[in-house]
RNA sequence: UCCGGAGUAGCUCAAUGGCAGAGCGGGUGGCUGUUAACCACUAGGUUGGGGGUUCGAGCCCCUCCUCCGGAGCCA
């Protein structure tokens, strides 16, 4: 049998051919009846006609239910009024196994049902388009890593101590020495793997047991952390940019016809591969209280200041040089203002928020170790951090990209839980 | 954690303190171009758990549970 995948139909009009997958749906009309099919790669309709079938077949529509999985051979033919622009005209359904009682229908449901049955949801349309926009995200972040000589240098995810505060790490029992914590970023490890491979990265899950419950937060999530020696503050915004618009590109080249069943608007992202704004923290404060924000220089940015922010930009926007005590300690300070220091975060349009944060970093021993004692940190367990900055310290920067916000923004859905498979929130662990 | 909201049929939701209903899904029948098809008939209920007020509670009060939205923190 010529088996093919719906996405190449296009190649084989007025050939016979066999697809194999699931039926999505069926509609019956007298002596004529649909089924819409779907493989994983597309939705091609086949239409069996009484007349044009043998009765055994015809009567398949009376056992076939929603999600049954079947091979389906038949002839292929061009019909505008197909969804795609092809259908299969129908000679043959062998069935694998009758799905009974499929509890999502292709109507609305709740956001606690669905998410009970996120194993099954991940079939629905919507959430097969933003999967499929996720895989491509994530490509695309490690092309352009891979082609900018980023090597990929994985950190570890058990750790003995928290890259930032302790209330927010899972802690899990690791054998005779106490406690191991899961990553929350693998920033720290990156910063050695500079001083050997000159550019580094890693790609995987962090874990933060923040008690966030809000649209942009997972308690686990995927994160790219890229680190470069020699890069400085500037250029590491550039880097970040540069990312960010390939991002863009390949989206738009890959995932048209998801972003079009996510009912996206191509145009926002579209405009957003342009140079990005960029102000200062200080800046942006002047702004948002122009705009009636109580924002002060302090203070970390919330959720509508990011809104105010962006809401007549048509591209993402950094906001550089931080006021020290809201950022971690391995920031470097601002050679121009010891309070300021060099972090940039990038904010999405359209509300969709920060995607990315990063620094150039301390590169200074004394001045680091100053800024763990005032933190309180336990100085032995970062010696080897402290190491880097003794053995032939150079100037460095890196950045962090969470893959589920970018989804979002890229895909234009309304919460990050339908941007990776399986979310983990604060109070769901299921399935 | 704080503020706000919701739990009624498998699902989405109605129901002045007075007989618990509709649409979808299921079943049966009809229809040769459907697009979440349509039409007719039909089955389907411990109104989240516990307690209270009342002649009478899905509705009012107390309490617990679950979930949703928002905030803070962050990517």
């Amino acid at each position: 049998m010529n088996f093919v995948n719906v996405k190449d139909v296009k190649n084989f009009n007025g050939q016979e051919v066999t697809f194999r997958g699931w039926i999505y749906n069926l509609r019956t009309s007298g002596k004529i009846w649909f089924l819409l099919l779907r493989d994983g790669t597309g939705l091609i309709q086949g239409v069996v006609s009484k007349n044009d079938t043998t009765e055994e077949i015809f009567n398949k529509k009376d056992i076939l239910t929603q999600e049954t999985s079947v091979t389906v051979t038949g002839l292929i033919h061009e019909d505008r009024r197909s969804p795609g622009g092809f259908e299969l005209i129908v000679k043959d359904i062998i069935i694998h196994q009758i799905a009974v009682d499929y509890p999502i229908a292709l109507k609305d449901h709740g956001v606690e049902f669905l998410m009970e049955n996120r194993h099954l949801w991940i079939r629905s349309r919507k959430q097969w388009a933003v999967l499929r926009i996720r895989h491509t995200v994530y490509y695309a972040i490690t092309e352009y890593l891979n082609e900018n000589n980023f090597f990929r240098f994985d950190s570890p995810i058990l750790t003995p101590n928290a890259c930032e505060g302790t209330t927010t790490l899972f802690q899990v029992p690791y054998f005779d020495l106490g406690y191991a914590y899961l990553s929350q970023s693998g920033q720290l490890y990156l910063e050695t793997g500079i001083m050997s491979l000159g550019r580094v990265y890693d790609f995987g899950p962090v874990f933060r047991a923040e008690k966030s419950k809000t649209r942009k937060h997972l308690t686990e999530f995927w994160m790219m952390d890229a680190e470069a020696a020699f890069v400085e503050h500037a250029e590491n915004m550039q880097i970040q940019e540069e990312l960010i618009r390939f991002v863009i590109r390949k989206v738009l080249d890959k995932n048209l016809s998801e972003l079009e069943i996510l009912e996206r608007d191509v145009e926002k992202l579209r405009k957003a591969d342009a140079p990005f704004g960029k102000m200062t923290h200080h800046d942006a404060v002047d702004l948002l209280r122009s705009k009636g924000s109580e924002i002060n220089y302090q203070d970390d940015l919330g959720a509508q200041d990011e809104f105010l922010l962006t809401e007549h930009s048509d591209v993402p926007i950094f906001i550089e040089k931080w006021p020290k005590e809201i950022k971690a300690f391995y920031m470097k300070r601002d050679p121009e203002n010891p309070n300021l220091v060099l972090g940039d975060d990038l904010i999405a349009p359209e509300g969709f928020g920060e995607i990315i944060g990063g620094s150039q970093r301390e590169d200074d021993h004394d001045i680091l170790l100053q800024r763990m004692q005032a933190e309180n940190m336990p100085i032995q367990d970062y010696q080897w951090f402290l190491d880097m900055r003794k053995y032939g310290s150079v100037p460095h920067s890196g950045f962090g990209v969470g893959l589920e916000r970018l989804v979002t923004w890229m895909s234009g859905v309304q919460h990050i839980r339908e941007t990776i498979p399986f979310p983990r929130t604060i109070y769901r662990i299921q399935p």
